[in-house]
DNA sequence: TTACGCCAGATTGTCGACAATCGGAGTATT
DNA sequence: AATACTCCGATTGTCGACAATCTGGCGTAA
């Protein structure tokens, strides 16, 4: 680089990370256009790195390309999550059966432990909910790696999972699923301690639909107040 | 363009389709070196567009790059395989579900045709195989359009049927199982005929495993030669 | 007034050149 | 002879400038 090295990797990975956080944080509207050269400059690079950037969050759904017309931020749509959820019920279920057999009791132990230190910030503080969504997702992954499936891991980790966030920050202002989902989770690491498989990814199944719900809801009143 | 407009779309995108398509028939070995200079000059465009295309691949798990050390094909080791059809029995699997609730009479209807024309081309001709196999991903990926699942389509068709398509050019010499192929094909069809969603799932994930047990096998011979 | 065509500004697509980095050949040192 | 160091060629990463395209507003004619 011409005058400093700040972060690690390729100005285009940066620009990736960076962007993918705007959009998940909602700093940059769904719909929204993304001027390249307004970007470039915002982060301080050329259009190049930028453009590949651009492409890479296309690959992940973060924003869509159109030849000639430029990228815009993805719009969650109620058809949109409701495809995201329905993937992400046969993939996490998948995820769930696999981890049934894979992970190893160590592995299985520190998810118990996981849930333990969620359960203190439910407790402990009532406002900073998204932190807890977040440890929600962290859940989530961890099993996705119990399965000991690369590509498994790979798109619940880099594609759904931003696209995961994204929805959470969106509607993470009125969570009161948090203590269900707990349960639901402490379900779901017994299932995995017995190694019953089967009833791991019914479980899982069956929390994923009823986040779905949960979010469908809050579409749906967000829908009616507009 | 400064010179003429040959193919429709970016660069990019041209160069994208060019690249997948030399890496699925094999044209580009897997694991080999990707020179960015060289092949940009190969498609006469420069190295920008190429580059973009590259994240593309990357995204669609056909090239891995590393930074500051280019990018490389794809290798499809026994682990990935192993990995690829346990998502894809997962998520064709649920496409199939959905299928038998979502497709139109008619649809079902053209889906039997297309396994008549494949039944005829089985019969005409014994030797251009990977024709059967095309087709096989048509049948696939009609399904897939049939649960309506946008973002089910996107990662069957963008992302895994390219690594399938690749797969099977690798193994499409020796294909005797074609015909049992086609008559599981034609189960499923049934089932979807009844509006039978459960079946139909159970019969696509036993045709996935079947497929991967048949794949497995010739990777253990080719293995056992070298 | 409305519809059509046209022009200018802005934005995207592309290229060539330069800087940074990596890998390997060659040499010196122990 | 083996190891470490250094330099050089090759390759990747980045930038600025130019061409192609799209968008929106204006003027003209029916």
């Amino acid at each position: 680089m011409l005058v400093k090295v700040p972060e690690q990797g390729t100005l285009a990975d940066v620009a990736a990370h960076r962007l993918a956080h705007s959009i998940v944080t909602g700093e940059l509207e769904q719909g929204q256009k993304l001027n390249e050269a307004e970007l470039a400059e915002r982060f301080g690079m050329g259009r190049g790195p930028l453009r590949e950037a651009l492409r890479h969050l296309e690959g992940m759904r973060l924003v869509k390309r159109i030849p000639n017309a430029g990228a815009r931020v993805v719009v969650l749509d109620r058809k949109t999550l409701s495809d995201l959820y329905g993937v992400r019920e046969a993939l996490e279920g998948m995820a769930c059966r696999l981890a049934a057999a894979q992970m190893t009791d160590d592995e299985i132990a520190q998810l118990g432990a996981l849930l333990d230190r969620h359960e203190e910030q439910i407790k402990k503080q009532g406002g900073k909910l998204y932190a807890q969504s977040e440890g929600d997702l962290d859940f989530h992954f961890q099993i996705a790696r119990g399965s000991r499936n690369q590509m498994l891991m790979d798109m619940l980790g880099s594609e759904q999972y931003q696209l995961l966030r994204m929805c959470r920050y969106r509607t993470s202002r009125n969570a009161q699923r948090t203590k269900p989902a707990l349960n639901q989770h402490r379900q779901i690491v017994d299932a995995l301690r017995q190694r019953d498989g089967e009833l791991a990814e019914l479980l899982m199944r069956r929390h994923i639909q009823g986040a779905w719900r949960s979010i469908s809801e809050m579409i749906d009143i967000e829908e009616q107040a507009a």
